[in-house]
DNA sequence: GCTAGCATGGATCGGCAAGTCCAGTCTGGA
DNA sequence: TCCAGACTGGACTTGCCGATCCATGCTAGC
């Protein structure tokens, strides 16, 4: 696996896709190796061949495609969280990916399934928690610059009290269906930062 | 299984707690029911005996076990949220017990290995979030009646972010290991309930 | 103390799915 | 054009683990 042609990396890529998209479907409790290959035509031993240690290589490369795409799906609202209508329509876009993704949460499937024994889920998962709290830090940053959010507060421990709202609504939301509770901890905590802000000179 | 004799009781909760304590311990994508056995001196004809529909009906079983300790292990202070000093120690409490925990949460291991194809063990999580969600409303509820909570506020929805921040901290703890999450969802829920109180008379 | 039926032990079955292997094909650089 | 090595197909092995079954112990009410 030193070098792959053009051809090679296309079946690797489409086993990787066709595994996320069945965990997307189906959960990866039902996940089977056999299932991607009949989804994406190909044979055991090209999967083995990208994928050398088998059903778990796959899950962790799985994993690390779907938390990428999590940040991607907010941009640009993520990285440019400088008024008060960004921070309303990125509360928006969030919510709206959620809705959409419904019930089954890929990423928290793979990481739970991969579990204890295998650090490089907790890593892939950790990462993306940095990069996004990071990302929302900046914008609490930016408003407190504009004199929109009271200085004192801690921009990182802001962004990670919003970061867990946004989490647990979506877990909330894999049980019940409803994103009645992502909404809420969206909305309270933006509310939270607006409240604490300066009055307008 | 109609009439349990004392005996048989012991045995089933024997193996239910087994399987539990396995899950806690290991993960329950490692549990087989005969580490199960193993662990609790029992033969897998009493285990299909007390759980006729095999390792499902028993990981369903523990679901609705870890569901209940959840909530029981924040009495009294859930049920007494009459004083801000109460809410803090009931903070108090959620964030040592989850730190106890430490990394695995066993009701999310279970719920996401059961997944979609269990409706039951869907409904035990979304019982519990309700159950505890409105606990949580109940507080709020006496505080505003105290006059230390703004009557404006929506009880329901102010319980609803602060439930999904308490669970999106649980859930990033899972990766980090670490309660700074939880406590900032916590801490940033409950001074926004103290923000917008009315000035004392 | 008898007996109906609950409780237990453990051998065995059956199937599934991960992983291996080898034989054969294609690709691209020299 | 040639060939090393990347790529592919699919049968096969292996081991595990959930589930079944039946023979035998035990309990509890009468």
């Amino acid at each position: 696996m030193r070098t792959l042609t053009r051809k090679g990396a296309a079946t690797r890529q489409r086993i990787l896709e066709g595994a996320a998209a069945h965990i997307r479907e189906h959960g990866v409790a039902d996940m089977t190796l056999d299932d991607v290959l009949a989804r994406t035509a190909t044979s055991k031993s090209q999967l083995f061949h990208y994928f050398p240690d088998g059903r778990e290589e796959l899950l962790l490369a799985v994993a690390r495609f779907e938390a990428d795409r999590v940040l991607e799906d907010q941009r640009p609202q993520l990285g440019d969280l400088t008024s008060w209508s960004a921070w309303q329509s990125w509360r928006d876009k969030v919510v709206d990916r959620y809705r959409r993704q419904g019930r089954l949460c890929p990423l928290n499937a793979v990481t739970s399934q991969l579990g204890i024994r295998t650090p490089g889920a907790q890593a892939v998962v950790t990462e993306l928690m940095h990069r996004w709290q990071a990302e929302i830090a900046t914008g609490v940053r930016h408003m407190q610059d504009a004199g929109e959010i009271d200085p004192a507060l801690d921009p990182d421990r802001a962004a990670a009290a919003l970061l867990a709202g946004i989490q647990g609504g979506v877990l909330i939301q894999m049980s019940t269906g409803e994103t009645d509770h992502l909404e809420a901890a969206l909305d309270m905590g933006i509310a939270h930062l607006r409240a604490g802000r300066p009055a307008p000179s």
